[in-house]
DNA sequence: GCCCATGATAGAACACTGTTCGACAAGCGA
DNA sequence: TCGCTTGTCGAACAGTGTTCTATCATGGGC
């Protein structure tokens, strides 16, 4: 707090070999959290072990536990980092499905975007500075609706359930690194969980119910072209129309009463 | 290979218990499997390790890969197995939303009775024989009520997403076994999931929620109260209201078109 | 200008995990 | 009786999260 905090060091003065233990960065929390987001995004759930993450920051692993306390704090962190990535419109009273719906799908993206997310995020009450901000867009968006409070609140956290639900399906084939071994073959390379190895896996699916007996099977057999029906798009627009639907009812019976 | 091996050890010493070790079950896959569902529903899923469960069977850890191939291989069983305590009942046409909404109470309630089941269920697509025989009888309730084929498989598979992200939240806060450190303290004292913890842990965050400055979150804190409303029941049938509700709707919609 | 408390860094170790290897034993057909 | 298949399992490997402890650097007080 002194002045010399405020003055910046002369670029020539290196003080000692601080550049070569700490030459990235000075190991802060947000830094640690910042290297395991990017960890998580190259090679996946799998790959973030504590003593991986304190070698990408040219530490040891016990330095960590400094500043995250242990393995499960830092899955804190970075849960309410990704959660700050979102963004939340202003409240238009009148549109207010559509904001909704568009809430989301961009929950939905991110959870495509971070596929690690949606697993750290099981057992975990978000409730990070990110995370309060977030909510109380959302919840602002729902009361200007007309929701009463009930229905605001539990239709906020069912509508996250239920993204999450589907998102675990969508990104939950396999938990391996996306795409390759860890050279840059780039993030389009049939990893597990894209649309290309979904629709493969779609496929062997309706060929072995197709392939069941038809007198045990009755209606499954006669339904099986439906389980090669894999978009996840047209999917989850089905899942979002059905809840918001359903909740906009609810609402407007609720206003009845 | 020298001749010792070819005499007979004397009566009295007694190597190993090979009689006592095998006489449970001669270790078949379906024993393996049986503990392993013992084990979990007795100390959660964190105390299931290979070892752990050698040990319950009286064996050593590398016998079990012989008959399940892995940990993941046995999960697979192990889920098939729970998935075929189910009972599905025959179509009634006019009554299909009702026997919908009885299907996700099913599920749910087997997710609450094996707590772990919904989180060995992630990335596994379930296509055991018993798997098979419920999404058969499921899949026919749907029909007989009137479903064109692609609403009827997508609502029965966004179903089982949708309740197993209610129940995610609902099991999930941690992975510990159910009450106590191993002794008979009975299935109700105050373990983490049970509706006592779930209800502190809702008046925690209530308490949280109203203390945070008014200005930047107005309407969190005055929607504080009802973060308070844990009564999961009520939670869970509102969200099988909103779906099968939104779900009929659209059914109609694509009847009439 | 020195000196020590304090913030910060890690090496080593502990108790685990899933899995594999290879040696071994029992049952059985030839 | 031989050989072979089926099954068992102790020991080891590479990895995990975490803790203990020793060490270092630095800033404030004397």
């Amino acid at each position: 707090m002194t002045a010399n905090s405020q003055i910046p060091p002369p670029p020539w003065q290196r003080l000692p070999d601080r550049q070569a233990r700490r030459r990235r960065e000075p190991i802060s929390q947000e830094a640690i959290v910042s290297a395991a987001v990017r960890l998580l995004d190259r090679e996946g759930l799998a790959a973030l072990s504590m003593r991986r993450l304190a070698e990408e920051l040219g530490t040891g692993a016990a330095s960590l536990y400094w500043h995250v306390g242990s393995k499960d704090g830092l899955l804190d962190l970075v849960l309410d980092q990704v959660i700050g990535e979102g963004q939340v419109p202003d409240p238009d009273p009148a549109r207010w499905r559509e904001q909704l719906k568009d809430v989301a799908r961009a929950q939905r993206r991110a959870s495509l975007r971070h596929p690690y997310i949606v697993r750290i995020s099981i057992g975990r009450i978000p409730m990070g500075p990110n995370a309060l901000r977030y909510s109380e867009r959302v919840l602002a968006i729902l009361r200007a609706g007309g929701l009463p409070p009930r229905l605001a609140v539990q239709g906020y956290l069912l509508l996250i359930a239920t993204v999450n639900g589907f998102t675990i399906d969508e990104t939950g084939v396999t938990d391996g690194a996306p795409a390759g071994t860890g050279d840059s073959a780039g993030p389009d390379s049939a990893g597990p969980g894209d649309p290309a190895s979904a629709q493969d896996a779609a496929n062997m699916a309706r060929d072995y119910i197709a392939s069941l007996p038809r007198d045990l099977f009755p209606t499954m057999t006669g339904l099986a072209d439906e389980f090669a029906f894999a978009d996840a798009d047209e999917r989850f627009e089905m899942l979002i129309d059905i809840f918001v639907d359903g909740l906009a009812r609810r609402a407007a019976a609720n206003a009845a009463t």
